[in-house]
DNA sequence: CCACTGTATTGATGACTGTCAATCTATAGG
DNA sequence: CCTATAGATTGACAGTCATCAATACAGTGG
C-alpha cells in the first residue's frame, strides 16, 4: 500500500497522493497537448528548424518542398497545421506564400514543459 | 521569385535558401519527434504532472488511475510509452509499481526546442 | 495450495493522421 | 482575355493511436 494511502495529511475521502504543488488541470493539459501534437512531426520540425535557420526572416512554400522531399499538398498542409497552432504566421503576397516564426512561441511551449 | 533564387550566393545549383546555420537533419527531427509524440497527449501530460508535483519522487500506478478518470489498462498503457520514451523509470516493489521522473529528460526536450 | 489484488498484456474498435493525385483559386504577364 | 504558375483544398487510402473489456501475470496472505 504506497505511503499516501496509509498516512491521508490532507485529505482523507479521497485516495490522491500528496502534492508539493497542484498538477496541471485538464484543460491546460488538453491545450498544452494540442500545441504539442502540431510540432510532434518530422516534417513539422524540419520546417520550423529551416524557417528558423534562414537568414531572412520569412521562407517561401517553394523553398520548402523540395528539401523536404514530399509533396507540395503536403508541406501546405504541414504549413497550415503550423499557423493554426500559433508557431507560424502566413504572409501571401502575390503568387508567392512568406512563412515566418512568431515570436516567442516556441520558447513559450518549452517554458510550459519544464514546468509541467 | 523569392530572394534566395534571385541570389544564389552559395549554391547555384540547388534552389535552397540561405541558412544562417543548418537546420535539423533528417534523423534528428524523426527522434525528436518521437519523444515529443509521447509528451504530445493530454492523458500523459497529467501524469507527468502529477509524478512531478508529487511530494515522494515515487508515484504508484494505483494512485494515478482515478484522478485521470481512464481505466487502468489506459493508465499502465500511458504510463509505458512515457518509459519507453525514457522520460520515466518504473520501479515495481511488490504488488505495486512506482514510476519517477528521468531527471533532466523533460529540460533535454525543452532545450532541444528552443534550438530547432 | 488457494484466493485475492495490483499491474501488464492482448484484442477489438473507432477516431485521427500523413500522404499523394487531382482539382481549385488567385495572381502575374503577355 | 488567355495562359502559366504558386499555393490551397478536396478526397481517398493506409497506417497509427487512445481506449476499454477481458485475460494473463506476479506477488501477498491465509
Amino acid at each position: 500500500m504506497p505511503l499516501a494511502k496509509l498516512l491521508p495529511l490532507t485529505d482523507v475521502s479521497s485516495c490522491s497522493i500528496e502534492m508539493t504543488r497542484d498538477p496541471i488541470t485538464a484543460d491546460a493539459a488538453e491545450q498544452l497537448a494540442r500545441t504539442l501534437k502540431a510540432i510532434a512531426d518530422p516534417a513539422r520540425l524540419r520546417l520550423l528548424s529551416m524557417i528558423a535557420a534562414s537568414t531572412s526572416s520569412e521562407v517561401c512554400n517553394c523553398d520548402l518542398t523540395e528539401p523536404l522531399g514530399l509533396s507540395q499538398p503536403t508541406v501546405s498542409h504541414h504549413l497550415k497545421v503550423l499557423v493554426d497552432a500559433g508557431l507560424l504566421t502566413r504572409d501571401k503576397r502575390g503568387l508567392w506564400a512568406y512563412y515566418s516564426l512568431v515570436p516567442g512561441a516556441l520558447d513559450s511551449v518549452a517554458r510550459s514543459l519544464t514546468s509541467v
